[in-house]
RNA sequence: UCCUCAAUAGCUCAGUUGGUUAGAGCAUCUGACUGUUAAUCAGAGGGUCGCAGGUUCAAGUCCUGCUUGGGGAGCCA
């Protein structure tokens, strides 16, 4: 077709759907979902991502010519130029009416991978470079910006620091497993010392490093100044865990706070996370209610139950006390001093409390070294949030301020102290109690979306044996 | 990493006890239809049955190994 005017600037479709200027010119761009129609007229549904709503384009074929709508297919890019009117049918309250239509990108209805149908899950993530231009990950990218957005709001309203903690680490002991190694080394041909070992003198950094694999020790130095911080960055864990819960690269939230006890931690813990699903269902309706609808029908319910209820508190002594006399069958038997397996974790959220859980005071043992010990000698001021469906969303703690606790502690562990004494340093100025945790970000989304693998709310999940896209 | 299930057309799947030329729906292509809504209707094309071995007169089907994917477990966020 010939064009002849479209110098006009584009309206997003969102904004023109909820548009009553009826009769008057508009411009929109996006991508065609569907053409349909006969030899008098076509339908077009086109979405340029602003909403997971189409637009619906009506184009008197006579007009235009069947032969220049043939390039019109599902996955194109179009520019189209038309009237806004009211639509005869049902499916949509306003449409546009074409006047002129250029086609910028053309695609091979034989080849384009996308179907008009529905696909699994597991097809599109062969297809990462073209699902987002679905309506699931449409909706998922909007949900998660929405997310982003809104971790910084909170944090920004409450006064909190955003702080960047490095990527790449020299400490090989943050204490949350196995690390991916950062090196320039020709490892072709690596240095050696005369004891046979590899001579990281002559890496870049001139000593081993690794991508982090939490912010935590660096949120600490800065909380002990700016009195309540948070991170929010990339993570990276080299562990082989091939579940629907881990990623090799994902994204997590740390706040941490001086001055806050556990129990605050707790409080900001409930209220950080409440808040963030008060956004999305706020914010993030028609994506909501997409995937309400397509995947999960108490998503919705849910999310509202968790904005309007307590979390239930208890400890982990109280938690295994419940665990005992559930008469439950667990394959994996409940005693004092073990960590809780999965399967009861899940009776508590899911059968014993039905609602979020925050489990206290674990014992030391299976925590970590930096958590402040309780005076019974046996528990630490750990605290687990746990979801329905997701597990553990959260993992934090009152951290150990005192100077020989923490010291004592680390001989004990036989922690390695050579690449942390900055760590320690802050128990000697200074020393102040404080708190905080880390909020698994794509875990958070997992919740808000519904979805249950945690490959399709990420745009590029890092997996064992898989990096592509 | 362990346990378990699976892999057949572009996609989702069926394929009987091992037995003739491997099927369906959707998608695609062609045509029909004056307002469609995953449009509808008619017809057509489309297959190295994941890969490599093995058993057998005969393998999509049985056996072994490998690869990839799903679910469960561990590690955790």
């Amino acid at each position: 077709m010939q064009v002849k005017n479209l110098i006009m600037k584009r309206i997003k479709i969102k904004e023109l759907l909820q548009s009553k200027e009826f009769n008057k010119e508009f411009v929109i761009e996006g991508w065609v979902r569907t053409r349909r129609g006969n030899k008098n007229v076509n339908f077009i549904a086109i979405n340029d991502g602003s909403t997971i709503n189409n637009m619906q384009v009506v184009v008197d074929v006579p007009v235009f010519g069947e032969e220049s709508l043939k390039n019109i297919t599902t996955g194109a890019c179009v520019k189209v130029k038309g009237l806004l009117v009211n639509s005869q049918g049902q499916g949509q309250t306003v449409e546009i009416h074409a006047k002129e239509i250029l086609v910028y990108g053309t695609a091979d209805t034989e080849t384009f991978p996308l179907q008009k149908k529905g696909h699994t899950l597991e097809f599109l993530r062969t297809i990462a470079h073209l699902r987002p231009r679905t309506n699931t990950f449409g909706a998922i990218l909007r949900i998660r910006h929405n997310m982003a957005f809104a971790i910084h709001k909170y944090f920004n309203d409450k006064g909190f620091c955003y702080v960047h903690t490095p990527i790449i680490t020299g400490s090989d002991c943050e204490g949350a497993g196995q690390m991916f190694r950062v090196s320039t080394l020709d490892f072709n041909n690596l240095p050696k010392t005369e004891d046979g070992k590899i001579d990281f003198s002559q890496d870049f950094f001139g000593k081993e490093t690794n991508l982090t694999v939490s912010g935590q020790l660096e949120g600490e130095l800065a909380a002990m100044a700016l009195s309540e911080i948070y991170t929010f960055g990339p993570t990276f864990r080299a562990e082989n865990s091939n579940t629907p819960r881990h990623l090799a690269e994902f994204w997590m939230i740390e706040p941490e706070m001086a001055f806050y006890d556990l129990e605050d931690n707790m409080n900001l813990a409930q209220d950080f996370v409440q808040y963030l699903v008060k956004y999305a269902l706020e914010n993030c309706k028609d994506d909501l209610e997409f995937l309400n609808n397509m995947y999960d029908k108490e998503l919705i319910s849910r999310l509202e139950f968790v904005v309007n209820n307590d979390f239930k508190r208890l400890t982990y002594t109280e938690a295994v006390d419940i665990l005992v006399k559930s008469g439950e069958k667990f394959e994996y038997p409940v005693s004092w001093g073990t960590d809780l397996q999965s399967e009861h974790e899940r009776y508590l959220v899911e059968k014993h409390f039905n609602k979020p859980v925050i489990l206290i005071d674990y014992p030391k043992e299976i925590k970590a070294f930096y958590m402040k010990q309780n005076p019974d000698g046996k528990t630490v001021r750990a605290m687990d949030v746990l979801f329905p469906k997701i597990g553990e969303i959260i993992g934090g703690s009152q951290r150990e301020e005192d100077f020989n606790k923490l010291n004592d502690r680390i001989k004990e562990l036989n922690i390695p102290t050579k690449d942390m004494w900055w760590y320690i340093d802050t128990r000697k100025f200074g020393a102040a109690p404080h708190s905080g945790f880390g909020l698994g970000f794509e875990r958070l989304i997992l919740f808000v979306t519904g979805m249950a693998n945690i490959r399709d709310v990420i745009p590029f999940p890092r997996t064992p044996k898989n990096a592509e896209f």
